[in-house]
DNA sequence: TTTGTAATTAGAATAATTCCATTTTTTAGT
DNA sequence: ACTAAAAAATGGAATTATTCTAATTACAAA
């Protein structure tokens, strides 16, 4: 393999912000890599504190910032479940969230072309979608698997 | 007709509030009729001018109570979307909202019996679903209609 | 009608997020 | 490399929605 796991990440992260005009910078390269490290739903005060095993001096505001701009650059997304804080998701393929009331765990369902446009048949003409979010609240039977 | 529209929700709300062992309160009532009274979908602070017409010395902490307590009677439904602040809305049945990027207006969408069952068959078993929200967000040439 | 409990109230407290002013970094042009 | 201009990072203050607290008031069962 000629590239590592990182460096490929790196190239995703510098052209996304490329394309927007936003600078590269260490913070968001390391909020980023401490996303995509570990596939559970963060939120900022956790990515905060993940973000400062490599970089020890990092701001809760910047942590807001490198999020708000990878956000906007489409490699992250941003979750908000009922009133808690928001979450953070290295998953950009469409898919659902399911919420466990009695564990807190937040699961991914991902979501076939199938079903999407039929979800998106709800809406009538006139109405143009940029992004949709399908959230379930319940409970599970499965072990916590993060 | 024998009961006026206000004297049938009346009765709605007190045998809600009685089926949960709540007590039936003018406050509650008052911010239960400014909930049905109009199909929009506002929030607490929106709530509490609409509801200081009848009552102008309720507080918003009661506003707050009265709402927990009409969505845990099920007589109300809350809604988030993104980070702003919740909203309520009188509009029972199975729908989907959709929120313009232009005007912040919010449209409801009912929702058919084939449509939540196929939203439902989105997770697999073990997964018992306790409530959904589905959300568009995106932008819609229909007029303000509220 | 008393009496215990629940609900309301005003204001303080909290929590997540955003704003602001300053410093640091990055980038482009020399 | 050097430097000016622009963008980003920083710490702390400010904001906003909501919840909590302690005191008062209202309800409902006996």
């Amino acid at each position: 393999m000629r590239y590592s796991l990182k460096s490929r990440q790196k190239e995703t992260l510098d052209s996304a912000l490329k394309r927007k005009g936003f600078r590269p910078t260490k913070q968001r390269s390391a909020v980023y890599e401490v996303i995509l490290g570990k596939k559970d739903h963060p939120n900022a005060e956790e990515i905060l504190l993940r973000v400062r095993r490599a970089l020890p001096s990092i701001s809760l505001a910047t942590v807001y910032n490198c999020l708000e701009t990878l956000v906007d650059c489409g490699l992250v997304r941003q979750v908000n479940l009922d009133r808690s804080p928001s979450l953070f998701c290295p998953n950009l393929g469409p898919h659902a969230h399911f919420k466990c009331t009695k564990t807190g765990e937040i699961h991914d369902f991902d979501l076939d072309e199938a079903t999407i446009s039929s979800l998106e048949s709800i809406l009538p003409e006139g109405y143009s979608i940029e992004r949709f979010d399908l959230s379930f609240i319940g409970t599970s039977d499965q072990a916590r698997q993060n």
